[in-house]
DNA sequence: CGCTTCGGACACTCAACGCA
DNA sequence: GCGTTGAGTGTCCGAAGCGT
């Protein structure tokens, strides 16, 4: 699986002065491959041709593709060793354990060697030789896991081995290994009442992955790496070394790093990414294979965080080819590792934080794909579950923590962008939320739990996404028009319900994070920026009348309206958080959040609504994103990038003619009709968006009665001049996308009084509400509980209604 | 007819082995 | 330590197949 993309001059030294982009643009005659005495091009020797061995070889040349050498050197051969007699018998002997456990095989039992012996060879066991924190925990049930599953269930285990096997836990408990950085979990009941077998049998795997790590022979019943097919077929064996950046340029690195990923991107412990970056600059053969793996990936994000004039400031390197040089290293440093059979945590850091970056980058395709993997991968780590299940060390649990949340919302980005359900469901797992702690309050030899810190700190940014997103993902699973319940059948909840999910969230949200964020602070004023964006498209999810064919006709102007000025302040404010000065650093990771909800409903509303002000302010902020996505190729291999443009050029059409109409009502320069000046990003720098939620819990407002002036934030300007243009119009009548407006036919409202937008927190309109608990000061693990409780409730109301829900990616069907 | 695929011959390389 | 050997790896010829 090549990703087209050429390393060029790869196979050259990147310090050599071929290497640099000026060479590498040259359109000058073919030159001889830096290595060309020895290899054929990648190309050329799949299709087994001869190579000209110039850069591009000629058949590259005539087949119009990427021309890319291997680097020099040969890839080690395979041992034909046989395979270890030692290890095969003392699988069988397992093999006798399980026929004997599962009562099968009693004879083959009566044979075997008690699950408790001592391993008889010299290979130590890992329950024996390590001083590893081995426990067991709860195996995950159906439903939550208890918040403290040591102290629910008695589980005295604290990290004594002595007490692992004993006892009835065996049968009803996961088992987790650890030993040096490496973590095997074990949930399968008979495995996991394996006992000490168990530990004995990752020990074998383990011999038998080291043995095997280099020397993979086709005969062996696990042959070794497969990597190779996952990245390209490169020689995995070759020395990264060139790639690594030059000593006095890690620092640069660092300090971009620090400054424009970590502060989003929490995976890595900042003082220990510190050290490794020390150790890669001042000895890069020193790294073991994973962590040279997290090495590249951290060089890859910082990359691709800049953008390519500052990455030609300060690497002196056209940005696109410094990407697909740290891309190649990071996916041969995946290889190199075993990313496929890995157990070790930092490997799995490298993974997620690469494809975290280059989701941007490239095909989101690749990164969704990838995701099931890593999904995978973490379950054999057992990150899925809360590391005080097994009393591991602070530090640890930690760590685990904010690597499972990482993988969690890069599963609902990516499903998202390709219109299908998450992989992960809360039954998932019972990984509590990383602590609101600053990155120096922790550190590996800790042993006490850290204390909570209130208001901002290091992962404030990723815990707002975390909470939301995990919001996100039950309302999305919950509410209306959600394929899940499509399937299972059921009308989903009432909106009502999801409403007040969401003001459940909005308020605890609100309340431990937004309120203590300085908006004077670029990084607080984005989280509590994305903190509402988010919440506003949970709000436009629940509400949107797409989502849900019986609501097409039922919404209301008052919610329709609301929903309007919403989804246009989410596309205005998303793309503030990109194009402001303060926070366009970290635009690259902004950028990969397409506001799809915001824009489809904005674009299907300009539509069918006549040319105002408040279309005005809507074109103006969806022709701003939209210009930018047509330049990123990225954003158009989303699935719904192409219904989206098939709507784009729709409204584009619609406000043409209606411009026209406008032309020749009022003449070429309309006084009475002025386009509103587009100053939103010097207006609203430390301001918030606000969610202008139209409220069910409370009564739905009549259609035919006056609008609640306070669900409407339309200046008085722009609503004198909308009865300006179209005195015998109401233009907030409900229409559908396939029924324009006929103004004839709509009756009038009347106009509210203006009132100026921001000027709410967003908080005070769901506080006052009736029946949203007090949630601020639950623990994680209430506060878990109460949602998950609503969605178990949920799913029970429904359970017997028929489906008619349309899920969100079906509107443009 | 042009292009791609792929079996297989051949050259090169190096780990394993025997020997002094 | 050195020479030999067998097998793994890389190159690419040429036949076969496919699409236009």
């Amino acid at each position: 699986m090549y990703h087209s993309a050429s390393p060029e001059g790869l196979n050259a030294s990147p310090t050599a002065s071929d290497n640099s982009p000026n060479a590498l643009h040259a359109p000058t005659a073919p030159r001889l491959a830096p290595d060309a005495s020895s290899r054929s091009c990648v190309t050329c020797r799949r299709r087994k041709v001869r190579c000209n061995k110039r850069s591009p070889c000629s058949n590259c040349i005539k087949a119009g593709t990427d021309c890319i050498f291997p680097p020099p050197g040969r890839a080690p051969r395979k041992s034909k060793r046989p395979p270890d007699a030692e290890l095969l018998s003392r699988l069988r002997r397992l093999e006798g354990v399980i026929e004997h456990l599962s009562g099968k095989n009693p004879e083959a039992a009566s044979t075997s060697v008690s699950p408790t012996q001592p391993p008889s060879s010299g290979i130590p066991s890992v329950g024996s030789s390590a001083t590893a924190a081995t426990s067991t925990a709860m195996a995950p049930q159906p439903a939550v896991a208890p918040a403290d599953s040591k102290d629910s269930t008695g589980c005295p285990f604290e990290n004594d081995p002595t007490k692992l096997n004993t006892g009835k836990f065996e049968n009803e408990f996961g088992r987790l290994v650890i030993d040096e950085g490496r973590s095997r979990y074990v949930s399968n009941r008979l495995w996991a009442s394996l006992g000490d077998e168990v530990e004995e049998l990752q020990d074998i795997l383990d011999n038998s992955e080291s043995e095997e790590e280099d020397y993979p022979s086709p005969e062996s019943s696990h042959s070794g790496s497969h990597d190779g097919f996952l990245f390209g077929f490169y020689s995995l064996s070759h020395s990264l070394r060139e790639y690594h950046p030059p000593f006095p340029k890690v620092s640069v690195f660092w300090d971009i790093y620090k400054e424009c990923v970590a502060p989003l991107i929490t995976i890595v412990h900042k003082p220990t990414a510190r050290k490794l970056l020390v150790e890669a600059a001042r000895n890069p053969d020193s790294l073991d294979k994973n962590s040279e793996a997290l090495v590249f990936s951290i060089y890859l994000s910082v990359i691709v965080a800049l953008s390519p004039a500052e990455c030609l400031a300060n690497f002196g390197e056209d940005r696109t080819l410094a990407v697909k040089r740290y891309r190649f290293a990071v996916e041969q440093a995946l290889a190199k590792a075993n990313l496929l059979n890995t157990q070790s945590m930092v490997l799995l850091q490298a993974a997620v934080l690469f494809l975290i970056c280059i989701r941007r980058e490239d095909d989101s395709k690749f990164v969704w794909s990838m995701n099931s993997i890593i999904l995978r991968l973490a379950q054999g780590l057992g990150l899925h579950r809360d590391g005080t299940n097994f009393a591991l060390k602070p530090f640890e649990t930690e760590m685990r923590r904010r690597l499972w949340w990482h993988i969690c919302l890069m599963d609902t980005r990516s499903s998202e962008d390709h219109g299908t359900d998450p992989l992960i469901h809360d039954s998932m797992y019972d990984t509590r939320l990383p602590l609101n702690v600053n990155d120096d309050d922790i550190y590996p030899e800790m042993t006490e739990t850290p204390t909570e810190r209130e208001g901002c700190t290091d992962v404030t940014f990723c815990l707002v996404r975390c909470e939301i997103t995990c919001a996100l993902r039950r309302a999305n699973y919950s509410c209306p028009g959600s394929r899940a319940f499509k399937m299972v059948g059921a009308t989903g909840p009432s909106i009502e319900r999801c409403e007040k999910m969401i003001q459940i969230i909005s308020s605890r949200v609100e309340e431990r994070y937004i309120k203590h964020c300085d908006m004077n602070i670029p990084i607080h004023w984005a989280s509590a920026t994305v903190a509402r964006l988010i919440l506003a498209k949970l709000w436009l999810i629940v509400h949107h009348p797409m989502t849900r064919k019986d609501r097409i006709a039922s919404v209301s102007q008052a919610t329709r309206e609301s929903l309007f000025l919403t989804a246009i302040e989410v596309l205005e404010f998303g793309r503030l958080l990109e194009s402001d000065p303060k926070t366009a650093k970290w635009g690259w990771l902004f950028r990969t959040n397409m506001q799809w909800h915001g824009v489809a409903f904005v674009l299907s509303e300009v539509c069918v609504r006549p040319i105002c002000p408040v279309t005005d302010r809507a074109w103006n902020a969806i022709s701003s994103l939209y210009s930018d996505w047509t330049l990123q190729a990225t954003h158009k291999k989303g699935m719904l990038w192409r219904p989206l443009a098939a709507l784009m050029k729709r409204a584009a059409a619609t406000r043409s003619k209606q411009q026209e109409e406008l032309r020749n009502k009022f003449g070429p320069n309309p006084t009475a009709y002025k386009s509103t000046p587009n100053d939103f990003a010097t207006s609203h720098q430390h301001t918030l968006p606000q969610i202008h939620m139209p409220t069910t819990l409370n009564a739905e407002p009549d259609q035919n009665a006056p609008l609640n002036p306070t669900s409407i934030d339309l200046t008085k300007g722009a609503w004198d001049t909308l009865q300006y243009m179209f005195p015998d119009t109401n233009l907030l009548a409900p229409v559908t996308l396939d029924s324009p407006p006929v103004q004839d036919s709509i009756s009038a409202v009347n106009i509210p009084t203006g009132l100026p937008l921001f000027n709410t927190p967003l908080s005070n309109s769901f506080m006052n509400q009736e029946n949203i608990p007090e949630t601020n000061s639950l623990s994680w693990e209430e506060w878990d509980k109460v949602m998950r409780d609503f969605q178990m409730d949920v799913e029970r109301e429904d359970e017997a209604a028929p489906a008619n829900g349309t899920h969100v990616t079906e509107w443009f069907a």
